[in-house]
DNA sequence: TCGTGGATTTACCAAATGGTAAAATTTTTA
DNA sequence: TAAAAATTTTACCATTTGGTAAATCCACGA
C-alpha cells in the first residue's frame, strides 16, 4: 500500500513528539546544531536517547522538523500586513508584532538566527520557496503605497530588513542587551516605544 | 624567573600564529565554536593539527584569542564618536563606519554574533569590562546632545542598539539578504543609502 | 484476562575529535 | 660547521557522540 495513510499517531506519539521538539528547541536555540547533543535533548525531554530515536530518524530530522514548523510561525506577522489598510498603521503594527514575537518566542528567533548565520545549510530551500515570494509580495505592496503617494519614497526591501534586524536583535542579542541595560525590568517596553518612534518618523509624509 | 619577559616571538611564530588565527576566524565564523574542528582549522591553515597545538594551548585558546582581538576592532567605530562634533554628523558617520565594517569584516561580525547568540560563554567578562563602559559613556554623550537641544528626544541606548542591529544584519544574515535580493551586485550601497535616510530622519530636529 | 503491537530500556558500536608523546627535521646560534 | 634550540611530523589515545540491536515492558482491544 502507498504510505498515503500514515495512520493517525497515538496520544503517546503526539505527546512525546511535542515534548521532544520543545526540548530540542530549548537546546538547539542555546547551543546551535553542532553544539547540541542527543543526550542533552534527551535529558531536557526526560526521555532516553534511544527513545528519542524511536520518534525521530535522527538529530538532523529533529532539527529540520523544528525549522519547518518555525517558518510558518515566522511568516505570520508579515502575512498579516494588509494592502487595503492604512500604510503607516499597517507597517507600525507589523513592527509591533515582531517586537512581541521577539519577547514571546526568543528561542525560535535564536534558532532561526543561528541557522542563517551558518549559511542556512538546512533551510535555504525554505527561504526560496517560503520566504521569498511573501517578501516580494509585501515589497510590492509597500512600493504601491509609495507610488500612490501614501508613503514617502523609501526602499521597501531595506525597510523590511531594518524591521527584522531591530526587532529580532532583542531576542538574538539578549545577553548583550542585558549586560548593557542592567536592572531593566522590561527592555521590550522601551524597545517598542523607541522602534515605534523611529519607524513612525521614517514613514511620515 | 618570573615570566614577565615572555621573550620576543620568532618570525615563524608570528607568521604561523597569524595564519592559524586567520584560518580559525574563517572556520569559527562559518560553523560556530562547536561546529568547527581542529582538523578543519589545520586544513584551512595548511598546517598539521599537532603543529597548531604547538602554537596554541587548545581549541578554546584559539577561540578566546580571536574574541579578544575582535573586541578591540569592534569598539573602534564607537570610540571615534566625538562629543565635540556635530551630533547628526557624528552619529551618521558612526552608522557609515558600521556599514563599512559589515561589508569589510563579515567574518568578524559573524564570529561576534555567534558568540552572543549562544550566551557569550567566553566573552561575558569582556562585555562588562570592555563594551559596557564605552557604551555608557557614549550614551551620556548622546543624552548631553539631547539635553542641549541639539537632538530630538530619543532613547540613546536603543538608538545604538538599532544602529548595531541594522548594520550588522548585512553581515550576519548575509545568506538571507542574498536570497531576497538576487542579482544585486552591491547590497551595501543601497543599504547605506537607506540607513542614512532612516537615521537622518530620526535625528532631525 | 490474555495476547499483541507499540513503547522503552539496556548494552553496545564505529566514527569523529581534542589532545599528547616522542621521534624527526629544520633553523638558529656559538 | 657543529651543537642547541625551535619546529614539524608520525603514531597514538581517551572521550564524546550519533546511532543500532535486541530484550523488556506496558497499554489496550478481543
Amino acid at each position: 500500500m502507498p504510505d498515503g495513510a500514515p495512520k493517525k499517531p497515538s496520544r503517546i506519539q503526539l505527546r512525546n513528539r511535542r515534548t521532544i521538539l520543545d526540548a530540542a528547541l530549548e537546546v538547539f536555540s542555546r547551543h546551535g546544531y553542532r553544539g547540541s547533543t542527543l543526550d542533552q535533548i534527551a535529558g531536557s525531554a526526560g526521555l532516553s536517547k534511544p527513545n528519542i530515536l524511536y520518534y525521530f530518524d535522527g538529530k538532523e530530522d529533529i532539527h529540520v522538523t523544528l525549522l519547518n514548523q518555525l517558518m510558518e510561525t515566522w511568516l505570520d506577522p508579515l502575512r498579516a500586513m494588509n494592502a487595503a489598510g492604512d500604510p503607516q498603521a499597517e507597517i507600525l503594527a507589523y513592527v509591533q508584532r515582531k517586537v512581541d514575537m521577539a519577547r514571546d518566542l526568543p528561542r525560535e528567533s535564536r534558532l532561526f538566527a543561528g541557522e542563517i548565520l551558518q549559511g542556512a545549510p538546512r533551510m535555504r530551500p525554505d527561504l526560496e520557496t517560503g520566504l521569498r515570494p511573501l517578501f516580494d509580495e509585501k515589497c510590492n505592496v509597500i512600493q504601491g503605497w509609495i507610488d500612490a503617494g501614501r508613503l514617502p519614497p523609501l526602499d521597501p526591501q531595506h525597510l523590511i530588513f531594518s524591521i527584522w534586524a531591530t526587532t529580532q536583535h532583542y531576542a538574538d542579542f539578549e545577553v548583550q542587551v542585558n549586560v548593557l541595560l542592567p536592572g531593566e525590568q522590561d527592555p521590550h517596553a522601551r524597545a517598542s516605544a523607541h522602534l515605534q518612534t523611529m519607524f513612525g518618523k521614517l514613514l511620515a509624509l
